[in-house]
DNA sequence: ATTAAAACATGACAAATATCATATTTTAAA
DNA sequence: TTTAAAATATGATATTTGTCATGTTTTAAT
């Protein structure tokens, strides 16, 4: 089985903090979990024995609201973690975890996280700073839903999703999703997002094939108002 | 001068959990500031040498968006910290403070705060757990904005505002804002912000005396479509 | 290769919200 | 107290976004 070590080679997160005792024993202790794509990793209300760490693919962070529609938190990629919050506040998640594609998660049991938490300084001040960033991050987010238009947050998304996640070799998206997941992203009706996408389109800001995205003209892209 | 100790024994921050000589540290090298209501505490931007408490009053964080409106993020009362999150993660700070009526703040340095953070286990886990409370509420806003309407949201923060800072004899809101401020804080339009709130008070949800809102139907408020 | 289901597309219309204009009221300063 | 400025109110209208309906295309399973 792979060690910690290689994920923690890469500096992805706060965990290469960890002394190396602490990482062995994370290491010797941790599971790995495969999921499909659109699987749930875990659900709303659930008690968390744990964190995860994406070692491959993607999952999003989603709540339902009362109207039964799902708003998209945030998207994790190689490296992130999930469910950090409700094992740092001890509390049960409030958003659910859900496999935006083919996925593979370490899973470390809550102790591992915690006893370093509590007894190794730069560890838990590496996590302080991670939140600050989350939280910044979550701020910024909820000003442009409040001051943006619709197509403003697609076109961000878009740009997002090519920054974070990379094209392959023609330029497309690596990460693939659906006009409703755009639309659960930027918090719009599917339709919304299926014909600002077909207008991104007609203006040449992108092209698709199939289910693929790609962008043409990152500055315009960047313009739209 | 007053000590911080009577602050800290209301157990309103995560300063109670410095040891008794790191908080007479504190105590003796905080200063007391005071601003007027619309006073700048801070501005985008800027590098902060300090965290601040409120001790009287209330703040709000906003940030000004591209086009030119003013979001509020977060209003803060009676022994919150404001500039936390940049002395954390060491960075300017990218929302403005600004008093929302007369305010008494303590100033802590950078040092006081940042000291205790790396060396002081049951405190540095208090601001974690209380970053990550944040963050649950940022992520809450989030979504509240994406999802509900802004008829919603102002009923949302009107009942917030009478939970969080209280009413006074006559019932009426403690802390008085503006229609703009109600607009700022859910993301709309002054007139809209108006137009709502006449349409509550003709729908005897709250009755108003010049500036001063009083909760009328407190259930029907929450039961807003 | 065929086919059913899912995703995407688009028109028509409704609803929510923003914008502009113009009064009226309230607040605070002289 | 008077008065100018700020805040509140409200109508008319434009714009944005949502909803419903109905096709078409794509995807994935048989």
């Amino acid at each position: 089985m792979s060690k910690c070590e290689h994920c923690i080679s890469r500096q992805l997160n706060s965990m290469k903090s960890l002394t190396k005792e602490e990482l062995k024993r994370v290491s010797d202790c941790k599971t790995t979990k495969f999921y499909k794509k659109g699987d749930i990793i875990f659900d709303e209300g659930e008690s968390l024995s744990g964190v995860f760490c994406v070692r491959h693919g993607v999952a999003k962070l989603t709540k339902l609201s009362a109207n039964g529609n799902d708003q998209t938190v945030k998207l994790l990629g190689k490296g992130e973690l999930l469910g950090q919050r409700s094992i740092i506040s001890d509390e049960r998640t409030n958003l659910s975890a859900i496999a935006l594609n083919d996925i593979e998660l370490c899973f470390v049991p809550k102790d591992q996280i915690i006893e370093p938490l509590q007894k190794n300084q730069v560890f838990s001040f590496d996590v302080l700073q991670n939140l600050a960033k989350d939280l910044r991050g979550a701020e910024g987010d909820l000003i442009d839903m409040a001051q943006k238009s619709v197509k403003q947050r697609v076109a961000q998304v878009l740009i997002y999703v090519e920054k974070e996640f990379g094209v392959d070799e023609k330029g497309y998206l690596n990460l693939v999703l659906s006009r409703d997941d755009y639309a659960n992203i930027v918090g719009t009706a599917t339709e919304s997002a299926i014909r600002i996408i077909s207008q991104f389109k007609k203006d040449h800001l992108i092209s698709t094939q199939g289910k693929q995205i790609k962008i043409e003209n990152l500055q315009k892209l960047k313009l739209v108002e």
